[in-house]
Parts: C-alpha cells; structure tokens; sequence
DNA sequence: TATTTATACGGAGGATGCCTCCGTTTATCA
DNA sequence: TGATAAACGGAGGCATCCTCCGTATAAATA
C-alpha cells in the first residue's frame, strides 16, 4: 500500500540519490564559473564520480541544466517560504528580489541559460512560472494583507518587471544597477 | 598618390576576398541552421575552403560572428536604401520591419548571437546601431514628411521597440505573434 | 547473516571539433 | 616572364563528447 507502481520495486540506492546531488551542486558551480557551455567533464570531475555516472543521471547537456534549473528555482521558492516569517512583509520582499538578482548575477551563464531552457520543455517554463509566481505571490500578499502594498499588481505583473530589468540591463556591471531598480520599484509598490 | 599606407602595398589578392565573402555567406548558412555554437568546420567545409582559411580570415569565432553580424547589418541598411524608392511611405516602413523579423526568425541563434555581441566590442554596437538607426530615420522621416506618421517617435524609440517586440516572445512559434505586434505598432504609427 | 541480483559505477575508446603550423600554390609586380 | 609576398590547404596534437561494458555494491531474500 502506498506503494505508486503496481510493480513492486526497489526503493532507489543510496549512492545514486548522493550522486545526482553532488552533480547538480558541481553543475551549478561549473556552469556559473565557466558559462552554459563549460566542460561536462569538468562537472564530474568535481562532483567526483565518473564522467559515465553523470551521464546516466542527465543524458544531455539540457538536461543537467534544466535539472540545474529546477534545483534553483526550488531554491527560490524555499527561500520565500522562510521570509514569509520575517516581520516586516516590505522588507521580506526586497530580501526575496534582491536574492533574485544575486542569483542570476552569481552565474554569468545564467541569461544565455535561460535562453537555453526556454526553448526547451515548456512544462518546464510552466512549473518555473508557477513556482516562482507563487512565492511573489506570498510575500506580495502577505505585503497588502498588511495594507502596506498596493494591491492592483499581480504577481505576474512582478516577476515580468524583474525579468525586464535583467534584459534591459547591459551584461557588464549590470548588477548595482538592477539592485537599485528592484528598491525603485519596491517603493513604488508602497501604499502612500 | 591616393595610396592610404606609406609604404607602397600590394592590393589584395583576389582569392582572399572571394574566400572572405565565401566564408561569410557559409557561415550566414551554418550558423542560421545549427546556432551559434554550430562547427567552424563545418562552415570551411560548405564554404570549399580549408580550415586553415578560416583561421587566417576569423582567428575566432566571435570574430567570424561579429563579422557575419555586421554583414547583415549592411544588408538591413541597404534594404532601407532600396525601400526608400518605394512608392508609399508607410508600406515601406512596415516592409523593413517585417525584413527585421524574417532576418531573425531565419538564425534561430540570432538572439543568442546578439547576446555574443553584446558582450563584445562595443565599437560593434555603435556602429550596429549608428547604421540601423539611420536606415529607420530615413523611412521613418519619408512617413514624417508625408503626413502620414507621427513626428513625436524617434528611430531609436523604434528600434528599442523592435528589440522589445524580439526579446519578450517564448522562442518557439515567436514569428507570427512578432510581426501582428510590428503591424500593431505601425499601426500605431498611422496619424489620425 | 550470507547469498543473490538489480542497479549503479568508472573510465577506456571512437568520433568529432578546435586551432596551429608549415610546405605548397598562386596572384601581383617588375 | 621570373621573383616573391601573400594566401592556401590540411595534417596533427589536444580537448571534449558520448557510448559501452566489465566491475562493484546496495537492497532484497533466505
């Protein structure tokens, strides 16, 4: 009972669980030092499993980086959960978006990155979008249930601002200034 | 008398431009079909050149992109040049833009390119966008001066819109919505 | 606990691409 | 018609990609 295939099987080896989560943290770091294409073998290497091991875990290139991806995105939305408990509902907010752009500015990669995936599986667009909407949507409605945001913006709304602000900006330097956008367009979000 | 250098020079020798131009038209080809990251090889090989060739003419990659970037970007100019003997203003406008579209929609890396480009010289955005403007201008003033547009758009409102109208699309299936949205916008232009 | 077996592991190896180097070819010039 | 500067082609050394398969080991079973 409670078992999802009809089949019984094997519940999944430990070693395999520890590998791909030792290959998504060395992908991350790869790819955020030496761009979207970096070397898969480099991955292995740091990851420290064979370069055939990383292969049955992610049988292409795109999906170690959509996996990558995923990893991130999950990243985020977490990391709106914990804020939700943070006092100041405003404050929580900036916090989230500012990690927003540490995260892409972490990865010089990243833009061309998401250029990768969004030709990829739309399924995963769609669960990006709706994870990452979810969580603007917490922290922006937790924001005017406290009657200190205004309330005619969506989540959607927010998030397509954000992206904007990565692409609008130039590639070098780019991140001070998107950092003062995301506080200009915080403060615009206040009630007055 | 007339010569550029002191030192009298030989002029080039016929076989080089032919294989420069050779090289560009394949990796136009190439590089529409397979992205950015597509075989230099390859490219060698559809132009009948040896590899060799192609290092002496683009020692890099990035140097035979810019190259083919720019070449397309004289091709945009010239079409403009061309278009401006067209009878109705705005039909020529909207004529251009439209070849904006089709020239992108037909490298599916072109984005990606851009992107190459953006981090490259930015002696290569300047003129990129010296050229662009001044062809839009030249369209845009014929419409001005004919009563048939709005005066209060400048080429470079235009162009970012352009850019805009690419960079906002999902990559898959982008074409159609992007010239409906470019319609749109001249449109928009149209004085009432 | 000992044995079985499904599953995962590592890395050798063939294919391909990158880029350099240099002997050969050829277009220009006198 | 030479002489020669300039360009040509492609072999070769190295890196990366990805597959394949013999070996190792964690889970299941007795």
């Amino acid at each position: 009972m409670g078992q999802e295939t009809v089949k019984t099987r094997r519940k999944p080896r430990a070693d395999s669980l520890r590998n791909r989560e030792l290959l998504l943290e060395a992908a991350t770091h790869v790819f955020s030092t030496g761009g979207p294409q970096a070397s898969l073998e480099a991955v292995a290497r740091r990851a420290g499993v064979g370069i055939g091991t990383l292969y049955r875990h992610f049988p292409t290139r795109e999906a170690l980086f959509e996996a990558v991806y995923r990893h991130e995105v999950d990243h985020l939305a977490d990391l709106a959960g914990l804020l939700s408990f943070e006092p100041d509902p405003v404050e929580a907010l900036r916090q989230w978006l500012h990690a927003n752009v540490r995260l892409v500015a972490a990865k010089k990669g990243m833009i061309q990155g998401l250029q990768l995936v969004a030709h990829g599986s739309s399924e995963l667009k769609a669960y990006s979008f709706e994870r990452l909407t979810e969580a603007v949507g917490l922290l922006l409605g937790r924001g005017v249930a406290a009657g200190e945001l205004r309330a005619d913006i969506t989540p959607e709304d927010l998030l397509r601002t954000l992206l904007g602000i990565f692409y609008s900006q130039g590639t070098a330097d780019w991140q001070p200034a998107a950092l003062r956008l995301v506080d200009v367009f915080v403060d615009g979000l206040r009630k007055r």
